[in-house]
DNA sequence: CAGTAAAATGAATCCGCATTCGATATTTGG
DNA sequence: CCAAATATCGAATGCGGATTCATTTTACTG
């Protein structure tokens, strides 16, 4: 899944992270004040004019689906690389998937919101069906789908799990974060960062509780 | 927590349900088209002319607000209405909870969905926290964690749960009920009526599973 | 029925913002 | 160092939509 690579004169890689930088920007900008925000927002986050953005990036809604699209790109980067120790012990491996799912709720699940919200919009084209972005995004869900199923295939096997299919073990693993993560924006409005270890650590407990016999 | 049950006129009690008729309508156009949409489009899905809406709400932001409000209200008025049921035997209830649960996400989930989106707005004060409607929703979501939390208690102190924390309960339950509607929205596009009974059973019988002994 | 109050109307106003584009600056290759 | 190519800039344009308000319609009262 990984893209092609190319090699990159120095120019054309500092244009690819000038573009990076510009998705980072926006994202931020897009969850601070949603879609509605001004491109001289984007553009004053990400320290370019206006017209430079659209040097990058046609239109405001095709900015926003490629922070969608990396967004997507990042999630399955982290599970890839932390796999093969899941897989090695998926118990012991429980603690780290809580951490990457939580970290990655954090760090985009704000401007995740924001994307969901905008799926019945009938005005814009926004993933549309026929998308070459939403094309991609299918692609990159099938895959990620793919990598957690493995993981959860491998601890319904092991001797201390309950004996309860796969794809509940999963539903229950993603609804819990959710919900905990629903509760902890709650309670502290900003982004603290000292109770997440201590939300990891509830999380995962109970988890363990739910699963384990 | 019932209104206080002053005795309206017909005019009156003609013009609150004029009032409700365009909130409901206003639910409807602000899942379609997000907080963006037109206030001319939701007085056309009211049949009522712009300048009428501003009779009834001062602004958009007023009106949504509104609509928020309601549904908050609805929610605390069907678990109110189903607790002694549920109290009096927690595991037939478990059924009802699910159907409860899974009904107002699909009536209601989506606008919920967009409101959620708009916390972090900057520009809007859409629910500051020295707003008055801020305030009722407040103590209306205390009402409801009250009502809930009776529920999960007395399902945990039945001999026949797994000894589990009511609240890890309770943070599973809504968890698993959101990634499956979740995951149903994903699957069927529109709203098809059918399936849902087959969802409501499937998540009744994945908690059961993960909550019984 | 006349007279008054309440409700409803929608065209006109006014503002905010996405996008464009001609001008300017910077980099590259010769 | 000189073009040519590329990147950046931000003021000007044009459109869309929230809100207003003068007018019309409807509903009550005596």
């Amino acid at each position: 899944m990984a893209e092609s690579e190319t090699v990159l004169s120095r120019r054309d890689r500092e244009r690819e992270q000038h573009r990076v930088d510009i998705l980072d920007a926006a994202e931020r900008v897009f969850v601070r004040d949603g879609f509605a925000t001004k491109i001289e927002s984007i553009a004053k986050a990400a320290e370019y004019s206006v017209g430079s953005l659209y040097n990058f990036f046609p239109s405001k809604e095709e900015l926003f689906k490629n922070v969608l699209l990396r967004i997507s790109q990042l999630r399955i980067e982290g599970v890839e690389k932390a796999l093969p120790e899941l897989l090695a012990d998926p118990w012991a491996g429980l603690r780290t998937v809580c951490h990457l799912w939580i970290d990655h709720h954090l760090r985009h699940g704000d401007f995740l919101h924001v994307a969901h919200s905008l799926r019945f919009r009938s005005d814009c084209s926004l993933l549309g069906p026929d998308d070459p972005v939403e094309h991609q995004l299918r692609a990159n869900t099938e895959t990620y789908r793919a990598l957690v199923t493995r993981y959860f295939a491998a601890l319904a096997a092991t001797p201390e799990a309950r004996p309860i299919d796969p794809s509940i073990l999963f539903t229950a693993f993603e609804g819990y974060i959710r919900t905990s993560l629903f509760a902890f924006a709650r309670a502290h409005g900003g982004a603290e960062k000292g109770d997440i270890t201590a939300l990891e650590a509830d999380v995962h407990k109970a988890l363990r509780i739910l699963f384990r016999k």
